[in-house]
DNA sequence: ATAAATACTGTTTATTGTATCAGTATTTAT
DNA sequence: ATAAATACTGATACAATAAACAGTATTTAT
């Protein structure tokens, strides 16, 4: 798809933030008023030019003819759930700075809750097919039900165990025949925090090649 | 919220039907021409009976002005992924009546073109880590790259497999150990089909339990 | 250096679309 | 049975919007 201009980004950006704060495109006065132009034809011809370079569609003599062809970015305001990279202690979990990136998915699918996904690193839990690259989503929750898998934070880096609860003590085990279970007292100042119960992941070729 | 009228409904559902295939909604015009009235106040008092219930915003006085106040309905043809079931041989995979779900997940996410989804059924492809129950997601596509796993249709049913392609056959492996491989020489009528490209996988704890 | 594409001003006209006033038949609720 | 809400026709005025034509200055590519 051949490139816009800058002023001609400005003019299509305008058109899409328009559309979707208002659910129907603006006219040429409405956008000719928005930048300041004196000639409505200053918005017709840039209209015309975008329309050739595919992103836009003219219904040529209608009222806000303007149809945009790929309203993706409209969506981008959709419903989804926000990436975390790794995440260091003490930073607060939800600050936006953490937010590597948004998946375009509906948190419905995972059955809601306040969601978020991390990307699995190592293989702790290949045991039950959850590899290395992954993108596990987590439903964010301080406690889990014993033996669910969740989210921790072990020293400054969040992995994913399955947990169990005794009278005293957590114990975390990984899905993975060659690592040990890791048991942590419980004391006021451990080191663990449960960030949230595993949902279920995702794998793309995005993720890593996955010949 | 007061319910609409047959009458009412009728124009609404046309409203955002319209707004769906066109990005923006349809003048009083536009809906008296197809509705049949001869006059357009036939429109307009049914327009401001639905404003007054709720459904709309009418923006007087400007070009389109109708806006719709809940447009979740719109979205329900958002960006999604369709999940296909079971695949009778011979049945159009494309037919609307093999649409089991739409996944609402951006096609976007795993790399665009023309995706679905099937559910896997069997660990035929364990060792990769997709498990019975996953969601693969598929690009369709009728030939695949040597080496790249695929979805095939075997004797009426869809399963995933790794495609390697000899001068005269085709050798599909499955990535597990305890499976054989399948050679099947390229005569015309051989039952198999491929009827796209792996492009990852959606796991998600309404598939089946996880614990 | 030159041509082509871009980014506008200015004016006029035709078309599209909405608002308003006046009225009738039909359905729905009390 | 009666009033109120709904579902329309009809005509007209007016506002919003797009199209068309004729230009000029600036930027970008060759």
């Amino acid at each position: 798809m051949k490139k816009l201009t800058d002023k001609q980004s400005k003019i299509y950006e305008f058109i899409t933030s328009w559309q979707m704060k208002k659910c129907y495109p603006p006219t040429q006065a409405e956008i000719r008023d928005h930048f300041g132009f004196v000639s409505q034809n200053a918005v017709r011809s840039h209209l015309a030019l975008i329309e050739k370079k595919g992103y836009i569609r003219l219904n040529l003599g209608k009222a806000r003819g303007i149809k945009l062809i790929n309203p993706s970015n409209i969506f981008s305001k959709e419903p989804s759930i926000p990436l975390l990279g790794n995440i260091a202690a003490g930073v607060p979990l939800w600050a936006e700075q953490n937010f590597e990136d948004h998946l375009p998915i509906s948190p419905a699918l995972f059955g809601g809750g306040e969601l978020f996904a991390l990307k699995i690193i190592g293989e702790s839990m290949i045991d039950v097919g959850i590899r290395n690259g992954d993108i596990a989503i987590i439903r964010r929750q301080d406690v889990v039900d014993n033996g669910e898998i969740a989210a921790i934070l072990i020293d400054q880096e969040a992995t994913l165990k399955r947990v169990f609860l005794s009278s005293d003590s957590l114990i975390l085990k990984s899905e993975n025949a060659s690592f040990k279970n890791l048991e942590c007292p419980m004391s006021e100042n451990n080191p663990i925090r449960i960030l949230g119960r595993y949902m279920g992941i995702v794998r793309t070729g995005n993720n890593r090649g996955f010949l």
